[in-house]
DNA sequence: ATCAACAACATTGTCAACAATGTCGTCAGC
DNA sequence: GCTGACGACATTGTTGACAATGTTGTTGAT
């Protein structure tokens, strides 16, 4: 794609146009309620408009855009209730990969969790929030992936989407950063203790807890 | 479309042809591998291309069918273990649909769960199972819809489709259908008490069991 | 009989032109 | 100034023709 320094010859695949648009809605360069035109993304992407359309209408059965008759698409956006509702989803389905991640788990994983946690600890005594950000997706997404179960790990990456203004500032809280690495060192010794319901547990309590953060941050900007 | 009574004048959008096919998988019709030719679509239904594509498109997303280039649309087929998954996810997701469910019932709601119920244990003394089905998912779907979420409501249609052969044969086994009725007067007894945690658990056994049965019978068919 | 090469056909992918609709500014009338 | 009708423009929806690819059947040599 032309954003990049080696423009591909080849016209890009509907997916790709997916991909950029996702990309783009996630780093928040398209945000809640922008209308998503077709020629301008033909003209940013050099696809043709059978492929942008395409796209577009792939991105709306994940739910990430809406699309109106005659009227295009556009980001969605989505209300404080339904981002309670994606993470109540999310504790169940994550609540459930750890569950079985915890029974499956041999010690290549379990080594692999250790290095990454060393890591997340390091950034919270360096204050590195957004390389904190980074290497927690890492952690949840080993912990999915490992479980064995595709079909949540894609369920799961279709809820992951932030669709709502306030996702990603929830990091930035000094104290969520703590508490969220605390859950961390105690779900790995879960873990390595075999005890796949207690893991289960604190890994949906962790979850609920992201969520309250969320919702304070919300309250707090509207009053 | 064509198969009613009484053909629509106006073209069927993208959506309806995405029912459309998904019903005929859904009913064994289109079974898994088979492919699914435009044109014999286009005939079947008298939808444009365009609509057609899309809703192969939308159905590709959802997992309910394959895509390949130039080779086009089949039914996709899923092995014991991607059930396994699927199952694992709806008994996250139902249970947690279960636990919201209970916490929040109101007598109204009860009441028209006592009545399926009634209804449910009269098909089972008159052996009458796929009058059971069809009152087995109205249940399902009453605790998912009351549950108050729609993220969940929605992953869990999209993992309640059949595409494993053997998924339309579980509800024919008479002890399964004894024992899940018996799953289900547990479940009430425990909401009419008010223990979200209880019913939760139970959901997922309930499901679980499900999943045993069918892999039961699955192996059978193989012996 | 087997196999490769080839050709006719079937099916899907792409694109561009056109139709349908929404949007926004303009202007007359009050 | 306000409002509603009107028209130019922008954007999306639809269709059909054509290109690219897969599929199947045929033929002829071995």
């Amino acid at each position: 794609m032309p954003q990049s320094t080696e423009p591909p010859p080849r016209p890009p695949t509907g997916l790709e146009i997916a991909d950029w648009v996702r990309q783009r809605i996630r780093t928040g360069r398209f945000v809640p309620g922008q209308r998503l035109v077709e020629v301008d993304i033909i003209r940013q992407t050099g696809a043709s408009r059978s492929k942008v359309r395409e796209a577009l209408q792939r991105l709306e059965g994940e739910g990430l855009v809406e699309i109106e008759e005659f009227r295009g698409a556009s980001v969605r956006s989505s209300t404080l209730d339904e981002v309670r509702q994606i993470y109540r989803a999310r504790m169940a389905l994550e609540g459930m990969a750890m569950h079985d991640f915890t029974a499956k788990a041999d010690p290549a994983m379990i080594a692999r969790l250790q290095d990454l946690q060393d890591q997340l600890d390091a950034c919270v005594k360096d204050r590195a929030p957004d390389r904190f950000g980074r290497l927690n997706n890492e952690w949840h997404r080993l912990i999915v992936e490992g479980s064995g179960n595709n079909v949540i790990a894609e369920h799961l990456q279709r809820l992951n989407v932030p669709i709502h203004r306030l996702l990603f500032e929830s990091f930035y809280d000094d104290d969520r950063l703590n508490t969220a690495n605390a859950d961390h060192r105690a779900m790995l010794a879960l873990i390595v203790a075999g005890d796949a319901d207690g893991a289960e547990r604190a890994m949906r309590r962790h979850i609920g807890d992201g969520f309250e953060t969320l919702a304070r941050i919300e309250d707090e900007f509207y009053s």
